[in-house]
DNA sequence: TAGATTGTTAATCGATTAACAATC
DNA sequence: TAGATTGTTAATCGATTAACAATC
């Protein structure tokens, strides 16, 4: 069921937190970089940034460290930014916009050729380039173009049909913003995007740092 | 440095699937619930579940399970939904509004009290009853108010200056959505929010997915 | 009582950290 | 050569899973 992944979530979250790092760097600055100073630059321990760029990169040299130009390439590749994978959006809400604007998907490998949504005053029209379809059509469209990748962004009462008519269209993978729990076959992939306990989370963690001040 | 914390983010992301789950229940439905139940909707491990609920319910009981009235009631108090923490938020665009329209953050225990944008066309005016407010102010208007959380929604190139000016305002935890690595004091606190990071691991998982398919 | 269900204690698993050998 | 840095192997840690005892 649950099948093993070659690299787990939070390394892709590493490997994501370098590759800004590298890019941002001034061009002034030196074309290598050891392991040891991405890791000092984002506080996090050295080996595990050793460990990620060696599963991922051609390698670095001793006393060098990595040439920066090849290790922003590496890391891109293996971040799946030079594949432009084809999806769909359903949901051309407030949260469906800031997506299609969110730095462009393209730069991440994701090419969004279709947004679908009901509302009759949007179908038809373009939102950042992206055409908005009615999601009458989302089955066969998904079918005909063989999108694999749905990001689902509607209200979580239409968030189960509309998962639904993806998968009936042969989509693989769902992207979901909704606060609900979809039902999908078992050959279907799904990341939650849960705001909701991202909030809850941070909140716990600005209480305990602040009954940390009051106990010193 | 990094000190341990009583529920880790993993437990807050389940709580909170555990909650619409239950949330959404049909009214008809029997009052009680069985830790068994909730782990087979949502196709997780039902150990997992009992000891997510024995950690911040007042217990079940064997043969009946939990009153979902109750349990309801105790999850919403373990994320915090019932605790309305202040906060603002930075950069009114597609992103930030999609936050602010986003179910309201008052359901999660979220009160946005301010929004600052740059834009001289936005400020003064308001989006989803939250008002728009010149950047210039974030600091004065966050020490007079003893805002702890603030939410940085603006492009990345200006993420660290706001991310200073609320630190300086005395913020103490930060909610980022910006793809940078915000440079922030030991004491505060960050959640940052990664969709690139997502959407690669996403990806590699349809891959293998499909690689899947092929070797069967 | 019998059986469903909870909750705890022990075993496994994976990921992180520490120690060290290899190398430019 | 010496020292910085890589990359690997072993040790620790935490979280998940399995087994079982407790209880309504």
């Amino acid at each position: 069921m649950a099948e093993k992944l070659s690299i787990p979530l939070p390394a892709y979250n590493r490997l994501s937190m370098y590759l800004t790092c590298l890019k941002r760097r001034p061009a002034t600055a030196a074309a290598n970089i050891s392991a040891t100073a991405i890791a000092e630059e984002l506080g996090i321990n050295d080996v595990v940034v050793r460990k990620d760029l060696a599963s991922i990169s051609s390698g670095g040299k001793p006393k060098i460290g990595y040439i920066i130009e090849d290790l922003i390439r590496d890391i891109e590749h293996a971040l799946g930014h030079d594949t432009a994978a084809e999806a769909v959006l359903v949901g051309a809400g407030n949260l469906g916009k800031a997506l299609l604007a969110y730095s462009n998907f393209e730069k991440y490998g994701l090419n969004v050729v279709a947004a679908f949504d009901s509302n009759p005053n949007l179908i038809g029209k373009e939102i950042q380039g992206t055409k908005i379809v009615d999601p009458a059509r989302i089955q066969d469209l998904c079918e005909r173009m063989h999108i694999k990748i749905g990001i689902i962004t509607v209200p979580f009462d239409s968030a189960q049909t509309v998962c639904d008519a993806l998968v009936a269209g042969g989509i693989r993978a769902i992207w979901n913003f909704a606060p609900i729990h979809l039902k999908v076959p078992e050959n279907v992939v799904i990341k939650n995007e849960n705001m909701a306990a991202s909030l809850a989370f941070l909140t716990k963690q600005l209480e305990e740092s602040i009954a940390k001040d009051n106990s010193n």
